[in-house]
DNA sequence: TTTTGAGTTGTTCGA
DNA sequence: GTCGAACAACTCAAA
């Protein structure tokens, strides 16, 4: 067993514990780490700018907890590991399954190319409670609403959700020399410096993604149910980036949380991560979910393309605080709250009836959890397209929403400084206050705070008369 | 096959 | 200020 020198292909499971893929390789015989940054192949769906600054920090905390052992690659990871395997006495090769369409395809070609030299390759689930095929409805068809997918499709009907494992003990790792780069030749960070503020913001790595989990489970979860609706509040997890990197595992999370009780703040976190496995299901039977309209009858949504709105969206400048301040904790911090994500996706589709793709791509960009599944899921659930999406009627009022979710205006107040000496009469509608108080409080509207973009009441309409549209066009294509 | 009940997160209006 | 109803029609899931 010691002669065996075995590849664990690192992914999205940057982590040592719980990592199943990783304990298999360890427990085979020495074990060469390696990670591949593959933009080739990934093309379109490169990770993005602020993702690429958080798998930086990611990979440099694995190197460590790996004590420099982690080999860096960069290119085509067929290329690399057929290379690898030709060049060394490599005798398998182990990963934790990803569910990105071309990551599956790509997968199936390097194992099948393996296959033909005699190098077995072995893969895992380290990142899904449950996998898409282990959710169907017993007609064999996968789930398209939420609470029975959830309720039937994984509670009851599949296995429990095992139990997370400790790091293996003795983790023997190669010294060899295997022609791969330093990390910083990945060139993850950007040229000019705006990641610092960001960073700021995190304890990247596995170790900050445990004691984010633990603060959580002490502290945030006992009000999650009502809490998670108020930015301002510390009742959110914010595990998503380190679930979307596998520095923890869903399974680490979810035993954890159990733990402290069956209660409805528990059971409604818990289904918080049934949405995760919703989005990767969906994304897994529906390859074209990042795309393509779930519901086609949206194909021809009379979407408007206006570039000066979209950038006034993107920069936090709408004139609405609170969509403001939440495309400014984007730009700032790599994270918005799930409230405001809703608040300022559904002013991007409904009220500037921009198309959902726009604010896809600028989250995937922005966004330090960026995640294909959940992304592209939650993109069309705001627009109405997607898999037991939103009825017609729920247009967000962003003036109504920030009264009542962030009524103190602490976190308006935060991300949109300017604004923070108006009374919260006001927060949310400054072009209503009054001359003088704006005065007092250094506003000039126009000039250091936008006027609004558009005008709420009329918007509103005009996406109801756009969904009226699509309801003709299908009248008159009966099936 | 047919039928029945239900579907994350909202807003507005009028009583 | 509070409360309930209206806002469409459709698709999905399961019996």
């Amino acid at each position: 067993m010691s002669d065996q020198l075995v590849i664990h292909w690192f992914r999205q499971d940057l982590r040592l514990t719980d990592n199943p893929s990783f304990a298999a390789a360890v427990k085979e015989g020495k074990v060469l780490p390696i990670f591949i940054l593959d933009d080739v192949n990934a093309g379109q769906y490169a990770i993005g700018g602020a993702a690429r600054v958080w798998l930086h920090h990611s990979l440099a905390s694995l190197n460590e907890s790996l004590n420099g052992r982690l080999r860096f690659f960069r290119g085509d990871a067929q290329t690399i590991i057929s290379e690898l395997c030709r060049q060394h006495r490599i005798t398998g090769v182990y990963w934790n399954r990803c569910y990105e369409p071309w990551r599956i395809q790509q997968d199936n070609s390097i194992e099948a190319a393996l296959a033909l030299v005699n190098i077995p390759v072995s893969t895992c689930n380290g990142s899904l409670l449950w996998e898409p095929l282990e959710t169907l409805k017993s007609d064999g068809t996968p789930y398209k609403v939420f609470t029975p997918f959830y309720r039937r499709g994984c509670l009851t009907n599949a296995d429990p959700v095992r139990a997370p494992k400790p790091a293996p003990d003795k983790i023997s790792l190669t010294d060899g020399v295997f022609n791969s780069l330093q990390q910083d030749q990945l060139e993850l960070l950007p040229i000019v410096p705006w990641h610092q503020q960001l960073v700021s913001y995190w304890h990247i790595g596995e170790q900050g993604a445990q004691q984010t989990l633990e603060t959580f489970a002490r502290e945030g979860v006992t009000q999650y149910k009502e809490g998670r609706n108020f930015p301002a509040k510390k009742s959110v997890s914010r595990l998503s980036p380190y679930l979307h990197w596998g520095e923890i595992s869903p399974h680490q999370v979810w035993h954890r949380i159990q733990f402290e009780g069956d209660n409805e703040n528990v059971e409604h976190f818990k289904s918080e991560l049934g949405w995760r496995e919703f989005s990767y299901s969906l994304l897994y039977h529906f390859p074209e979910l990042p795309k393509k309209n779930l519901q086609s009858k949206f194909d021809t949504f009379p979407w408007r393309n206006d570039e000066a709105l979209l950038k006034s969206w993107q920069q936090g400048q709408t004139g609405y605080p609170i969509v403001d301040a939440g495309m400014r904790e984007l730009w700032q911090t790599g994270y918005m709250h799930n409230r405001v994500r809703m608040i300022a996706g559904s002013f991007l589709v409904k009220n500037l009836l921009l198309h959902w793709h726009h604010g896809e791509q600028w989250f995937r960009d922005c966004l330090v959890d960026a995640d294909l599944a959940n992304n592209s899921a939650s993109w069309q659930w705001i627009a109405g397209c997607g898999a037991d999406a939103a009825p017609y009627f729920r247009i967000f009022n962003p003036i109504t929403q920030g009264e009542k979710f962030d009524s103190s205006g602490e976190y308006t107040r935060r991300y949109v400084p300017e604004l923070a000496k108006l009374p919260d009469r006001y927060l949310f509608k400054p072009w209503l206050a009054p001359e003088e108080l704006l005065g007092n409080a250094g506003i000039m509207l126009g000039d250091n705070y936008p006027m609004p973009v558009i005008d709420i009441k009329h918007s509103r309409e005009r996406a109801l008369a756009a969904f009226k549209s699509l309801k003709q066009v299908i009248n008159k294509h009966p099936p």
